[in-house]
DNA sequence: GCCGCGATGTATCGGACCGATACATCGCAC
DNA sequence: GTGCGATGTATCGGTCCGATACATCGCGGC
């Protein structure tokens, strides 16, 4: 999943890791906090090493060669390769049971702008599924062992089936959209969501178009 | 998390590896797949070294003696020791940053039952106040960074602030209701969650009752 | 002038948890 | 009598997190 959300940004600009990290947590905040490091820097040495990536050198130092003396680390800027870009379009078109869950739906979603129109369809109808079947279990027990539980247990399981119907409509609106070739935008109906402006209703051209 | 939630279920009655699995599933399916035997099996042996939980032997083999012979397996029952019902109540009262994350937050939540009234107010507080810097956080993207991102990860974030005010309308309720000493019961106003019947009113008895 | 301090930035290490896999037993339907 | 799905225990490699360490830079206060 790292390796997916790292390659799409990196499509987007080049970038060292603490700007990636902060990218990625203005991305994906809805779904996770923020990556760590523990895991960003091994992956961008693994993504470097399979030749998916590399090091684009910052500030190429004038005049200055003094080598050592507190070694002058400095940031570490990548790049892209046009191989990091196949292999960015073959993780994003590939769906395995990982796709479907919390974290790697809202990844995949995160990036359906450089996403062909059929996968998307795919991915959402996935989810959809997945999330169909969550909420049959949570029925279950709810119907079937609530007097086996607490209250609060109870009031959690209530809670999770909330949630899980109200995806599931989410999930009906983006699909219906998605057919009719309009733009990603559920209608707001509550209190929520700041502004209510226009989005530009073309979908951006699809995914397979070099950047100039 | 998984140490809390074994000694948490054990406390409840003896079980096997297997079935813990599935009370786990059905007691936190609205935060959590399902536990896997990756994790659960090491985290048995690990509590069963601290001296937490101890094997129950189970069907003590009437007059069978024979060894040997595809050895004979079994199921193998494990039991809460005092030590590790200690261990539990130490567990759940001490509230780290950890105790406020998804997982976190829904592991002590199915076990407020056995949990005093002070800390269940302390972690649900803190729970809001996470969701509520959450909520913050994407309130500013949208509100900041909106032109830099694409129609689909907008609504993403839309979706999940959604999501956020929701939980923290959840979350007041709650504090309410422990605050006036009702039961753990919020009113549901959609067409969500089934069958809509009175729950019995008094919190079980505060928490440290040894079982007859 | 200089000192602290928060933001920026790279990096490692141990541990928690997952997903795949293997293997054995039991009941029952065909 | 045989295959097959549920029950049951167990390991292994890999991903990711949280804590920690350390170095640089700009800026405000004294």
């Amino acid at each position: 999943m790292l390796e997916l959300a790292i390659l799409g940004l990196l499509q987007e600009s080049p970038m060292h890791g603490y700007e990636l990290r902060k990218e990625l947590a203005a991305k994906l905040g809805a779904i996770r906090a923020a990556i760590s490091y523990g895991s960003l820097y091994p992956t961008l040495r693994r993504l470097q090493a399979a030749g998916w990536i590399t090091e684009a050198a910052e500030a190429p130092a004038t005049t200055e060669e003094i080598p050592a003396l507190t070694s002058r680390r400095g940031r570490v800027v990548y790049k892209i390769t046009a191989e990091g870009k196949e292999r960015f379009a073959q993780l994003i078109a590939q769906t395995g049971p990982e796709t479907y869950d919390d974290t790697g739906f809202g990844v995949h979603f995160a990036f359906f702008a450089r996403t062909d129109q059929a996968t998307r369809l795919r991915i959402l109808e996935g989810r959809r599924r997945k999330i169909e079947e969550r909420r049959e279990g949570l029925r279950d027990v709810l119907a079937r062992a609530a007097e086996r539980l607490d209250a609060y247990t109870l009031e959690l399981q209530r809670h999770g089936l909330d949630a899980c119907e109200r995806e599931v409509r989410w999930l009906e609106e983006l699909i219906a959209n998605e057919r009719s070739g309009r733009a990603p935008t559920v209608p707001r109906t509550g209190t929520a969501g700041g502004r209510r402006e226009e989005i530009s209703p073309p979908p951006p051209g699809e995914s397979r178009k070099e950047r100039p």
